[in-house]
DNA sequence: ATAATATTAGAACACTCATTCTATAATCAC
DNA sequence: GTGATTATAGAATGAGTGTTCTAATATTAT
């Protein structure tokens, strides 16, 4: 038998997380990772092969964090009362951290990030869509909104909101603005 | 008297910008850019000092074209006719180039880019969302919105508006989809 | 204790990066 | 032409990159 590990594969993950999301694909060293992590060069390689496969398994770790953290208000689907959770959660955690959206980041850094990043970023806007969508969809059952509106065209319209949040907030950091953004937004639902 | 120059330096600024503008600031290398412009490699340095100095140049002239393109119909401040024809503008080129906007970019961007960058595009935020308030008052004493409501927070409902739609372009190719957006997040005003 | 396996620390490697330097060629005023 | 100046092509530099390798150390079942 062998010599356990020291390192526990999900700290490990956390801190190269915020480590990427901060700084983006591109900027960030693995010398920089090792520091960060504390974690020992070779088990770096062992654990996740290279660059590209840490940076895919933060991702991952990111899209469950996302999941759990944002998705639930969504995923009750009460109508326009979980989109206005959603948004009161976005907004709040938006600013607490101050580093945007780490799906709408490695949008833009497209062209520097592995393929299946981008393949993951597309999901999760997709993802994001149809819970949107299926909000909306009780909430004209409810008759919080129009028979008639498109909720194809609503669900992109908050899509694009959350990303302009998300820059906003990497922007301006007060919580004011944000919230002043959000309220104007959801004024016509 | 001395030999003159071979190149021209718009030219060479308007090569530089796309490339900056399309893969970011850490991404592009010199020698890359010393390919695209066609530009000597001393040349370069001699007229833009290093890469911060080039970066800062295609900042300067994006930010000229962009007031020339998209400032126009805000400057007119006719009211909420100046907004549309803004979102339509806007609309018509994300689709078209399908960068982004290079100061959003710079912002997700904004750990590793020179800090001179980081204030330019807070300048352009800010006088973006200052012609929103000016067309957003005329709209006011024109009666178009009512006088009750905050210009400010419509403006900074805007302003997210146009960055949420920048990074739209760059996921989302169909124009469709932002002509949607645009059209549910106007139908407030 | 021994054998087997893993982790560790850090040297080593090949490559790319931004930047500088050198030598050559081109242009102009005189 | 000469001399001064500048562009050009590309080699050279030194630091930083992702990755691999080596040797030593630690752990555990037997």
């Amino acid at each position: 038998m062998a010599r356990p590990r020291e390192f526990d594969r999900k700290e490990v993950l956390k801190k190269a997380t915020f480590t990427f999301w901060d700084k983006g694909y591109e900027a960030t060293s693995m010398e920089e990772l090792v520091n960060v992590t504390g974690l020992n060069r070779g088990s770096m390689y062992n654990l996740f092969g290279n660059k590209e496969g840490l940076f895919l398994a933060t991702i991952d770790n990111y899209f469950d964090f996302i999941h759990e953290t944002f998705g639930a208000p969504l995923r009750k689907a009460e109508g326009l009362k979980s989109i206005r959770e959603y948004f009161a959660l976005v907004g709040g955690k938006l600013c607490k951290y101050g580093r945007g959206c780490f799906f709408t980041n490695s949008a833009i850094e497209t062209k520097s990030v592995p393929e299946a990043v981008n393949q993951r970023v597309h999901v999760y806007f997709r993802t994001q869509h149809d819970l949107f969508s299926k909000c909306l969809k009780v909430a004209q059952e409810k008759g919080e909104i129009p028979a008639n509106r498109d909720i194809q065209q609503i669900s992109s319209y908050l899509v694009c909101l959350t990303q302009g949040l998300t820059v906003m907030s990497k922007l301006n950091k007060q919580t004011k603005t944000i919230q002043d953004v959000i309220d104007v937004a959801l004024e016509q639902l």
